[in-house]
DNA sequence: TTCCAGGTGCATA
DNA sequence: TATGCACATGGA
């Protein structure tokens, strides 16, 4: 997995994945991946199963420095993913670490979220809305809980619904003006929630990539900017390939 | 102990 | 419009 969801479990051959109020468990084998859900038509889509990703690597793999992210990371997909649930976790992966996002979101899901049996559903709007301050504190949100609170608080008025065939830009400058989301965690959510692959979201690793590979630049507005320009409607499935591999090499 | 993590909000000029 | 700083928290 690549950082685009935060509530997985890696198991002994694969991983399970949990969306909303479904679970997906991936096994690998040595040439494929076996999917194994109840859900089947909700994760063909959410593993974006009916896109030609050859196709794109082939297109991709004209620049240079995407050359060797792309083999590293041949198998990654974009993951189309619930919008409440994508909209929650990327404020919470604000200045924050994978790992600690990963623990508030599953215990976001274990104190809200309906028992599935053997898991717990992420909430519902109508739990979110519930939750307050203190307990997101609690959870672990640090500054994040009054972001939270507000942020929910505006989505009770928001139809998704009428969204989605409005363009990006026109999408992203809606986001920007809910709590918590600024033009990082927006291009998230058009990537991941909306399905828009014209956006290139950078954080601090594509910060770094761009400085070693493309130009010296520190403003992230101009990186977009920049980055779009050149990778246009690739320019999603490029910022993931770079991503993952940036971040493999220099984390742990 | 200090720095950093899939940044954002707000004040200031 | 642009720049700078504060903000919880835990791991390295």
């Amino acid at each position: 997995m690549c950082g685009q969801i935060f509530s997985y479990k890696q198991t002994a051959n694969g991983f399970v994945v949990y969306s909303q109020n479904k679970k997906a468990e991936v096994v690998e084998f040595e040439k494929f991946f076996e999917i194994r859900t109840k859900n089947i038509d909700y994760f063909k889509n959410f593993f974006d199963l009916e896109t030609d990703y050859k196709k794109i690597k082939n297109v991709l793999s004209r620049e240079k420095a995407l050359q060797d992210p792309i083999k590293f990371g041949s198998g990654i997909r974009i993951l189309k993913q619930d919008l409440l649930e994508v909209i929650i976790s990327f404020v919470v992966s604000a200045n924050n670490n994978i790992k600690r996002i990963t623990k508030i979101l599953f215990a976001l899901r274990e104190n809200f979220g309906e028992n599935m049996g053997d898991f717990f559903a992420f909430p519902t709007l109508k739990k979110l809305e519930n939750i307050t301050e203190k307990q997101f504190f609690a959870l672990g949100a640090g500054y994040r809980s009054s972001q939270l609170v507000k942020l929910i608080n505006q989505l009770k008025a928001v139809d998704f619904e009428s969204w989605k065939e409005q363009k990006t830009e026109t999408i992203k400058n809606k986001l920007v003006a809910l709590s918590g989301i600024g033009p990082k965690v927006a291009d998230c959510i058009l990537l991941f929630g909306f399905g828009k692959t014209d956006v290139f979201p950078v954080d601090t690793w594509i910060e770094k990539v761009y400085n070693q590979y493309f130009g010296t630049c520190k403003n992230r507005i101009i990186i977009r900017k920049e980055l779009t320009k050149k990778f246009e409607n690739l320019s999603g499935y490029a910022q993931q390939y770079l991503f993952y591999f940036q971040r493999s090499f220099n984390s742990k």
